[in-house]
DNA sequence: TACTAACTCTGAATCGTTTCAGAACTCCGA
DNA sequence: TCGGAGTTCTGAAACGATTCAGAGTTAGTA
């Protein structure tokens, strides 16, 4: 492939001008500027961006960190990373978690070794970067949090705003009549989960009902476990009306669940999830949910790094993006007579 | 952070034996292997991949293109890819094509720059990669591709027995009884969609059943396709009693025409799809489809790629994986009187 | 002991850029 | 014509690793 020291020499220039002239970083005149680039046309000449890292300390990459990229949610904040970070020239090291905090680390560690120009992070479970993302801090490189937090995260971050997605939702079931409402929410230690139970509360208070408190269910954010703690919700007597599901994942489990205890959705409960990804439509009925958008996440986050990349260094910024109601078919009026069947334990 | 320089100084020992304790490139004593290997420790070294990356002209990173990592599909391609590449010190660079080919040039074409260990493609729409791929070869770079192959593909490839997988669905419904089988079809320029047709073909011949050309109906790999094909499908006299989708986002927008024309999955219609996602189990009723392991597509091109960058320099070659089917509800022997009903056209 | 072969280790060159100090040139006014 | 201020261009050093030729050391044999 060719090099610079060719540019240079079918140009008859000087090395260090050929860089000049491909990066503006210096005045060239008009007819040398021309020279230059016509050999770089005719060589077909691209730099080595390898060679480029090493001298500028700093590559054209981002790394990604996530969970799972297999996980329904992810690939979209990926997709909205990967496309602003392209078309600003940089590309996407993609590293997968497993919510592993120890893996995560091992990322964190040797990302760094590749000279990335940023970092955008989904925090695993239990994640507390704040040692490693120093390093980057104090290397120049910004890291961006996305979706969730750890806990005492003060740099850049962007989520969407769980708390009133979540009341949103369960005002949405609350005036459809609803009473008994339930929630089963994602692992509490993950903001993002604690923020939606937030809103599903202070939805209730608003309206002075009561929180029962087995009618809290937590688990992990996953279709197994929406199935268990689902099935654990419709034994409680009196049987809750309607699920908050603390994303879609679990709302499938709730499904399942509901359709095997021989109890019908919307007509004998209502079920919302959060995320609204593209499964809960062809679902049956297709289900509600909080939308929020995992691309736009991404987009917002790699835009927050090319700032910083460019220099920007006002203090960290927390953005919050605004989610909005899905309606479709899994929520419906709690059922007329609740005494004659909601009252009694679902068969299971 | 650390350099070699340094862990030399600390170790009191030349820069080069550093590097040859690293890489085990020469014989070094055990007490002065050993002050390397203290020196690394305490100073918490870990090489620049970049700098090592420009003497050795080869990063430790493999350039990854796939059509769009928000596609169902090819998360688990991309997760397989990681998880094999990671385990043997590899990195993925993630790029999105959107199947469309001059994207996809870019990206082989930029892709070079960062010298790449190899790439691992899933080719767009009318890709012909043969040219771009043969300028990696020339570096020693590897390139596999997954899952379909552009024409006149003769490197390295992984795939499904999509042909296979096709008959096997088909000979399904046929030994349910069906004799009017529909199918609809990716894009048959792709690889994939026409090994499945094939194989659907090739099932009708062999009970010597003739093929209904209104009964093959082409179109995108995606829910809208299947959705707006099954309707038509679904107005022709006799009506089908059997679709095999060419895959399951095809099938999951059958599943909406059917119910949205007034019918009964699988009472009315039988419908088995490919790929087997995740989605397909909580759909109503539950997809069969045929099952293919994207996660072992990945992992199995990681695995050549590795292979070929470790030295090997057999011929090409053609991995086939083996499919197997995933039986649901979505399939059952066809309608006891055809004439009472489904040679009526359906009301849409 | 002397010589050779084998083994260790060193240090400089190299990969392809960027960047900095300074050389060379241009232009203008006195 | 000369001086000096701007411009434009050059060339070498640097980034941090790998690697190769060769210097230095050790061990073995006659």
């Amino acid at each position: 492939m060719a090099n610079m020291k060719e540019i240079a020499k079918m140009a008859r220039v000087s090395i260090g001008t050929v860089s000049h002239v491909l990066n503006n970083s210096a005045g060239v005149r008009e007819p040398i500027r021309k020279r230059v680039l016509e050999a770089v046309q005719a060589a077909r000449y691209q730099p080595n961006q390898v060679a480029r890292g090493l001298r500028r300390d700093k590559t054209n990459m981002i790394g990604m960190i996530i969970p799972d990229v297999t996980n329904p949610f992810f690939p979209a904040v990926v997709r909205g990373a990967e496309d602003m970070a392209f078309s600003n020239g940089y590309r996407l090291i993609l590293c997968n978690t497993d919510n592993d905090h120890s893996k995560e680390l091992v990322h964190l560690n040797e990302l760094r070794t590749y000279l990335p120009a940023g970092l955008i992070v989904i925090p695993s479970n239990f994640s507390d970067l704040t040692v490693q993302a120093e390093r980057y801090q104090e290397a120049g490189t910004g890291v961006v949090c996305v979706d969730r937090l750890p806990t005492n995260w003060s740099g850049d971050s962007v989520t969407a705003d769980n708390e009133q997605g979540a009341y949103d939702a369960t005002q949405h079931l609350l005036q459809l009549g609803h009473k008994k409402l339930a929630t089963i929410t994602g692992p509490l230690h993950l903001t993002n989960a604690k923020e939606r139970l937030n809103g599903f509360k202070r939805a209730l208070r608003e309206v002075k009902l009561s929180l029962t408190p087995e009618y809290v269910q937590e688990t992990t954010f996953d279709k197994r476990g929406g199935y268990s703690k689902t099935l654990v919700l419709l034994r409680l007597i009196p049987r809750p009306t309607a699920i908050f599901a603390g994303n879609d994942m679990i709302a499938l489990g709730s499904l399942l669940a509901i359709r095997e205890a021989g109890l019908v959705c919307p007509k004998d409960i209502s079920l919302i999830g959060f995320d609204d990804l593209d499964l809960g439509e062809t679902t049956d009925p297709a289900l509600s949910s909080v939308s929020q958008s995992g691309y736009q996440l991404g987009t917002t986050a790699a835009r927050i790094l090319l700032d910083r990349i460019g220099g920007d260094t006002a203090p960290a910024r927390h953005i919050v993006l605004e989610t909005s109601l899905s309606l479709r078919n899994s929520v419906a009026a709690p059922p007329k007579r609740p005494k004659s069947r909601s009252d009694e334990p679902a068969r299971t």
